[in-house]
DNA sequence: GGTGCGATGTTACTTGCGGTAACACGAGTC
DNA sequence: GACTCGTGTTACCGCAAGTAACATCGCACC
């Protein structure tokens, strides 16, 4: 029958797409970012045309590949802010899991960070603003929908909780990218300053004594 | 004689070299983190090798490049945290300054958040952590300097004002990019968003009634 | 005053990558 | 057996980074 052909066909073609995922997978795990197309062909038993047929162009891929990884990363965080504990050790345990994953897997977080920045031609547009990796934009539009479902912020709640959102995974992100650098201290240690942080404890300090001006 | 020559050339060549800049800036400018060297060289009236000679190579240029509007950044949000009021009001100026700048030349502030990734060849060393712009880099340090001499935070003072600088860096970054591709709000909402995130409104708020779990 | 020499500039090239056109083959269909 | 469609290939284009080799001007030095 026809229909059954189709199905045959996409499924044949879906596998196919997972298996060369697979593969343009380790070539960026190996090579970082700038796996070369004919690299991850390669790696995949076969030539450049196929990918782009498959995937349309190179942003196509790392999107399609970007997907997978973010995907799995948010699963991960969303279990963790689903924990049935107080706010203070959920926040805590959300930043330890995107912390552990990053620790985990660099490459793959390099990866989710800076996509598909260089080439030629493509966007002329020029998309000013929301240059960011997408990973960052699902994760802040999550945070702050979960902040906004579970935490009482009056009546701005909706703009305070997107605006908390994407500042959060920002300081999380940044941290941990300058941790991941330097590592200078324990994961633990860094997860207790962040959450520190949020819990006010910038405005609570007191100001050094002999400090200039006031 | 020999010094005065030296310091001659010198000069003409430093001249010279801020010169190439300028136009590399008005090309980044106009075309953004994607100028091409030929371009740039266009601008400038002359042809690549010069450049080269000057710069080494892109990431020569670029680095230049971004030094220069990095120090500009940061000698204003230096003013801003220098300001004799007190420490809501600083961290709010100091905040508005940089959502201020980023607002006004976005295509700059872009260009120094996503610096050299494309290309060919070059760091085959990957690496991992660091990837960030520098000047994420320099503003986390210069903030986290700026906490530990002014704010008293106990035995761990230095360790919490790093990640702390780095982390409140970070969540201004991610929150002002998203609001520059959004513009979900004006720029002192936002501002006063923030400082209340850092203020530990987050802790201080309520459980939402009916939120699942508790 | 000729002469070497270094800075400044050019043209013309190589290499490597993203992307595409054109061709080749194998399996099902009428 | 011809047709077509999915899958694959080779060979190419365009373009940008980076370089080699050559041209020119100013200028100290003998």
């Amino acid at each position: 029958m026809d229909t059954t052909q189709r199905t045959d066909q996409q499924r044949s073609a879906d596998r196919r797409r997972r298996e060369l995922l697979e593969a343009a997978d380790r070539v960026v795990l190996r090579d970082g970012p700038q796996a070369s197309m004919n690299a991850i062909a390669a790696e995949a038993g076969i030539t450049k045309p196929i990918l782009y047929r498959h995937f349309g162009d190179k942003g196509g891929l790392y999107a399609a590949l970007a997907m997978r990884h973010t995907d799995a990363l948010l699963a991960s965080l969303r279990a963790a802010l689903d924990a049935p504990v107080d706010r203070r050790e959920r926040v805590e345990s959300t930043l330890d899991t995107y912390l552990a994953a990053i620790e985990a897997r660099p490459q793959v977080y390099r990866f989710l960070m800076h996509p598909a920045e260089g080439s030629t031609g493509g966007d002329q547009g020029f998309d000013v603003g929301k240059h960011s990796a997408p990973l960052l934009r699902r994760m802040g539009e999550e945070l702050a929908q979960v902040i906004e479902e579970r935490v009482d912020l009056g009546p701005e709640s909706q703009r305070l909780a997107r605006v908390w959102g994407h500042g959060i995974v920002g300081m999380m992100h940044a941290a941990g990218d300058w941790w991941l650098g330097e590592r200078p201290c324990s994961r633990a240690e860094l997860v207790r300053s962040l959450a520190d942080l949020l819990w006010g404890r910038l405005a609570a300090a007191g100001d050094r004594v002999g400090g200039p001006g006031f």
